[in-house]
DNA sequence: GTTATAGTTCTACGACGTGTAGAAAACTTC
DNA sequence: GAAGTTTTCTACACGTCGTAGAACTATAAC
């Protein structure tokens, strides 16, 4: 149940990009306009109706991805963690079906920039 | 076309789990053994006909997940990648998707268990 | 307060992935 | 070359996702 579509996954990213709980049309509309911009690779740069895009976002609340005000007439929703924790929390999910974790984390690291090694070795630095 | 089904992913369990290429009958047998044993959980121990077999290596081939010899008459079956590779580059697939790489990285390390940290330490330390 | 307007839910359908397997074709073996 | 084994083709049911109209509900206007 972690995967997204690609228009669920163009939600997210919008939802994720804006600091504040947005409606169904101002996504609506950036979707219809994030795209043009940017050559429209992937799903965006689409004149969607409204109902589609209500309908993901009933479909990523049901995932619990999104939470939304319901007190406000338009509904206003927003997603219920950041992107990062959200990223982070599917490659635990990944991680987490292994029974050799200490070797994925080998061929993981191995596999690192080394700008992202040091990163890393900061981060374990001060635990 | 990252993700696998209930049973590609037991049958994927097996191919990694065996050192030798198998064939679709030995498959077969395993899957119907392996669940009875151990409660059943997931999707094994069902009499499962050969063509699914069958079938389901066909599209984890086509998801290259898996090469066949085509000489050898039952053709025998195995993983293109072990599993910690499949997981590491699964995990290098979901974080790479992520503008934000770093923040992810940091949270990620933020849930990890004092076991593996020694282990990313060790990893990172001879870089 | 009744109507027009904006917003939400229900229902639906087509495409695609996956579990499942029979029918048909190809290959081995005797 | 007949019988058995293995592989490919074809198919269907079911779930998810993109897509949106119809129907319902709340808000605004008067």
């Amino acid at each position: 149940m972690a995967s997204l579509g690609e228009l669920e996954r163009a939600v997210m990213d919008l939802l994720w990009a804006g600091q504040e709980a947005a409606t169904a049309n101002t996504l609506r509309d950036q979707l219809a306009r994030t795209s043009a911009a940017q050559g429209g690779q992937g799903h965006e740069g689409k004149e969607l109706a409204v109902t589609t895009v209500l309908t993901v976002l009933s479909r990523l609340e049901k995932k619990g991805l999104v939470e939304r005000e319901r007190g406000t007439r338009p509904h206003r929703y927003q997603a219920v963690s950041s992107r990062a924790d959200h990223t982070a929390e599917l490659m635990h999910e990944v991680l987490g079906s292994a029974p050799d974790r200490e070797a994925v984390l080998a061929r993981f690291i191995g596999s690192v920039s080394e700008g992202e090694a040091e990163t890393l070795r900061k981060l374990l630095g001060h635990l």
